[in-house]
DNA sequence: GTATATTTGTATAGATCGTTATAAAAATCA
DNA sequence: TGATTTTTATAACGATCTATACAAATATAC
């Protein structure tokens, strides 16, 4: 009934399990992922996992539960990446570019064309009638705006942008422009046009910098 | 079998329709509106327009196509809400601003929670799969792009930008804050809180002005 | 070996999906 | 009035949906 850990403790009693609950739950995110969760049927997810629909009721509980944790599984590497592009010592610009290369690399991945944003191109639709797909995608929402603030604060402490900067304001800007890469993406836009629009951004958030050449320190 | 016109002609055969197409549709857009397009049914359109399953068959071919036609309906409405808010003689930030006004209006009409904006919120699902609706959606995000851009030319024109401000940039940044508030609105944010994101964007989209008390010609 | 525990595949239940056949209802034309 | 035209409502078609009942299969425990 329910799912076996990985690190199997004493002894595994019963027929063993013959698929991998993360790579299962992989295959179902690349499923939602293209046509959404009401337009994902559970025999696709079953044929894209290699699953029974038994199987995939006992592991995951069922269709609502297995989007859910596909949702949570997408926000932690989409997440992850975000902050491992910002976290590095890169000048702001190259930060910021870092991190759309990274959500690129994310909305442009697999087979055929782009899906883009697993959030924005699935969970954004089902977030108007669904109580917990709209809770997980506000947090996840909250927590970009909140690693692009922390990053131009940063910026403002070591003098990359002008002290009347508004941290909060860029985070928004980037934030956004991350979103709307997202919808393109899925939209049918080139991986090089998308990159060109993340650089126009870049330029235009990072125009508050200190004039050059006139010493490192702010005020 | 067709749509008459609502200009009736010379006269009228048959039993009259008891529904205008056109109530009908925005009916239909309402509710693919709430729950997208995978997630809505013909039974719940009909229940919505208060017509019967053949009648809409009659009037709309099938749901792909009622979907289409909500969609392109409201392409209409939302992007002539747009283009009248920056075609008015509003310096560039109060022109930002009614648009960006206009799009909330929109996105927190109906009863209930927000929905947001129809493509975002339903259109943006079905594209990695629908070549009809990728087109339509390519093409809407096309259009709100040269409309921002075409805003931001003219003010440079007008003095209200510097000249090394790049207007197609300045354009991507201020479509992406619109479907940043579009995603925002359906999850749930509140209104007053998009309205301040909105202003935030404008102060640092229009930052690039000329310094002030300077003279207004630009060179 | 026998008993127990767990997963598997098959098959399907019950509801809902998009769509349509059919005929009654309501108008005009002759 | 009766014939024609168009829309309506009822009913249902076959397909597909989410979810589950069931028994065979495969492991360990004794």
């Amino acid at each position: 009934m329910a799912r076996q850990k990985s690190e199997t403790g004493p002894v595994r009693r019963g027929r063993p399990p013959a698929y991998d609950a993360e790579t299962a739950l992989k295959r179902a995110t690349e499923t939602f992922w293209r046509t959404g969760y009401s337009g994902t049927s559970l025999d696709k997810v079953a044929a894209a996992t290699g699953m029974s629909p038994p199987s995939l009721y006992a592991v995951f509980g069922n269709k609502h539960a297995l989007y859910l944790e596909a949702l949570a599984r997408y926000w932690g590497i989409s997440l992850a990446a975000t902050r491992e592009a910002l976290a590095g010592d890169h000048p702001l610009d190259e930060a910021l570019m870092l991190a759309y290369d990274a959500a690129l690399s994310i909305y442009f991945s697999g087979k055929g064309t782009a899906r883009g944003c697993f959030v924005v191109g699935t969970a954004v639709t089902e977030v108007a009638e669904d109580p917990a797909i709209r809770n997980s995608v506000a947090a996840g929402l909250r927590a970009i705006d909140a690693d692009f603030e922390a990053r131009f604060r940063l910026a403002q402490d070591r003098g990359e942008l002008t002290p009347d900067a508004d941290p909060a304001a860029l985070a928004i800007l980037a934030a956004a422009t991350m979103q709307t890469i997202a919808i393109r993406a899925r939209a049918g836009a080139r991986r090089a046009e998308l990159r060109e629009l993340a650089q126009k951004a870049v330029r235009v958030i990072c125009g508050c910098r200190p004039e050059p050449r006139q010493g490192t320190t702010h005020a």
